[in-house]
DNA sequence: AGCTTTCATGGAACCGGTTCCATGCTGGCC
DNA sequence: GGCCAGCATGGAACCGGTTCCATGAAAGCT
């Protein structure tokens, strides 16, 4: 509708002082100003950000690449990263990329490369060497939220020493007889989560003088994932261990699910812990090493700022910690016998 | 980087010819459109979006409004829209506006405003109709998900009816006892889905000739709100209902398992039904009225590109069905004593 | 007083595409 | 053979801002 040479006729000066006005760079007196931003008003005018970024070369507007939306953690980032990212002025453009989705390609060679973002944020998909470069060729920044990406600035959480810790309170309170349940390596996450977690359990059951052999069972990252896990795993009395550190609180729920059906108590007869935080997690008096989701995308959102505007990349990675909520899932094994 | 310039160049050609060959648009020669294209892959070319929704106006972005991202029909619309506009070439840029959230009129006046976006989709944010004038001045077409707005497109279920069939299905069974468990007007969302649902339901009750009277209960709506509800609601057996019609599927969750918990067995002394058809109601084996949240979205997003094609705006909107799905969560009431 | 900064403003180029218009060529038709 | 339609292409204007450069006035310095 109404253009910046509209304005600036309606104030009686020039489009380059008018935009001046408008941007507040440069040179413009308080009166001039004043009346161009008063003019600007009456005709409603809203500048074309299209124009602005053709030769600017800054969109202010950030991409986001997420796996899933719908999972707890990601949709916590996701509202973090949106909100982080409008209060600083920025569109947030989604693309939603499902492990192994046939349009990541399409995504990353047509969407991604248009200069239509300022920066990236790709959260819980690791990029391959070749998209890195690909997207550092546009001389964007970019920045990875759960888990590390060669050459880009990450924040995570130490995957590892989280599994580690939630397996050692296991132990601390006497359970020799652990299992883990958590995601498989198979439909493995992109960074490692899966393998990283169970790496941390073995870690602590190995330090602890125990055997891993046959104490690690998979399940879809979801309730009813570990709910069938659960029926399947605690169903057998006899194979059935004192205590499960579950990947994530979703499984958790429903590894404690399947325990009051089978009428097995928790945590009397079976201690759960998982790893998340999740709001829920209350409601279950579910044990967990929370993480916390919408520090990493604020934090995101502060460290892709930076970058942009030192443009030098100093970024560095960012372990974030996590800590343990202890409820009532949790307690010393029953002595055997009683 | 590299400008369609440089393509011209490199083919021999002139620049409108190269933009002819590559669009697609007016005439070009066979051999001539190969060796632009040629040149094009050849130097890496990628057309900037910015420049070209400069002239044409069109910007092959549309922005989402959503109130939540991590509730489940919001996150199933939203994936749905992510897919379904990514597949028509279309960028999906996302407003996260909570109720009354303050970033609202942010969001309208500054962001919306800009000639950023071809079309806007709302999911379950009740324009006023302010708003929607303020956006229909942009000339950009607008279409809602979730609930009527005013001279505008809208895809939608029908929650009254829903709500009685809900009810109704516990009726048919035979029970007299029936209770509504669902979200509050305080904090109603925008589009009248609580009021809505609680008047299908008294709507049942009252043509079946029963009173309504202390038969609504409000509830967060989540597992968690459901079951606080559940725990106050059903711990006093005098004051125990036979069956109870939840709002969502989320709020049925939690009304199961305070009943678990209280050792109150569903169906045979308590039915449940929801609404929603949440991917977890199997794994609570709870009857539900289920509607299809990818289907509003997909629908949506076809009804968009049809506005955006024809500027005719002769968009109806559309009221989808929604399906009873039969669990194990409801059954005939115990006969009185047995 | 004369010279250099600093401030204020306007004119024009430019970002990277699309599209209008003009031109020239070819081929079908009467 | 002449005319018109259709095709192919190039030149130039344009979308709506930002920014470089030039000009000029006022203020600071020696």
């Amino acid at each position: 509708m109404s253009a910046i040479a509209d304005v600036a006729r309606l104030a009686g000066v020039a489009k380059a002082t008018a935009s001046r006005a408008l941007s507040g760079r440069g040179y413009v007196s308080t009166e001039t100003r004043d009346k161009v931003i008063a003019a600007a008003r009456e005709i409603g005018y809203v500048a074309s950000p299209n124009a602005a970024s053709l030769v600017t070369g800054r969109t202010q507007s950030v991409g986001v690449i997420i796996p899933f939306i719908s999972r707890w953690f990601f949709g916590e980032v996701l509202e973090s990263l949106e909100f982080a990212l409008l209060e600083q002025g920025y569109d947030m453009t989604l693309y939603n990329l499902p492990p192994a989705s046939p349009e990541r390609d399409r995504v990353f060679e047509f969407f991604l490369a248009r200069k239509r973002f300022d920066g990236i944020i790709s959260v819980g998909v690791a990029l391959s060497e070749q998209e890195v470069d690909h997207l550092h060729r546009l001389g964007r920044p970019l920045v990875g939220v759960g888990g590390p990406i060669r050459g880009v600035p990450t924040i995570e959480i130490d995957d590892v020493a989280a599994a580690r810790l939630a397996t050692e309170h296991l132990l601390s309170l006497g359970h020799r007889d652990i299992v883990h349940v958590g995601g498989s390596q198979v439909d493995e996450m992109d960074f490692h989560v899966h393998s990283n977690r169970l790496r941390g359990f073995q870690a602590a059951m190995l330090a602890a003088g125990l055997s891993v052999s046959g104490c690690f069972y998979s399940a879809e990252f979801t309730m009813p994932g570990g709910y069938e896990r659960g029926l399947a795993l605690l169903g057998d009395p006899r194979r059935r261990p004192t205590a499960i550190f579950a990947a994530s609180d979703e499984i958790a729920f429903g590894l404690i699910l399947a325990a009051r059906e089978l009428g097995i108590r928790v945590p009397t007869e079976l201690s759960v812990i998982g790893i998340d935080g999740h709001p829920h997690a209350e409601m279950f008096r579910l044990t967990t090493l929370a993480q916390h989701p919408r520090a990493q995308g604020e934090l995101a959102v502060r460290t892709l700022v930076a970058e942009l505007a030192s443009r030098s990349g100093t970024g560095e990675s960012t372990v974030l910690p996590t800590s343990l909520i202890i409820r009532s899932s949790t307690s010393a094994p029953r002595v055997r016998g009683t």
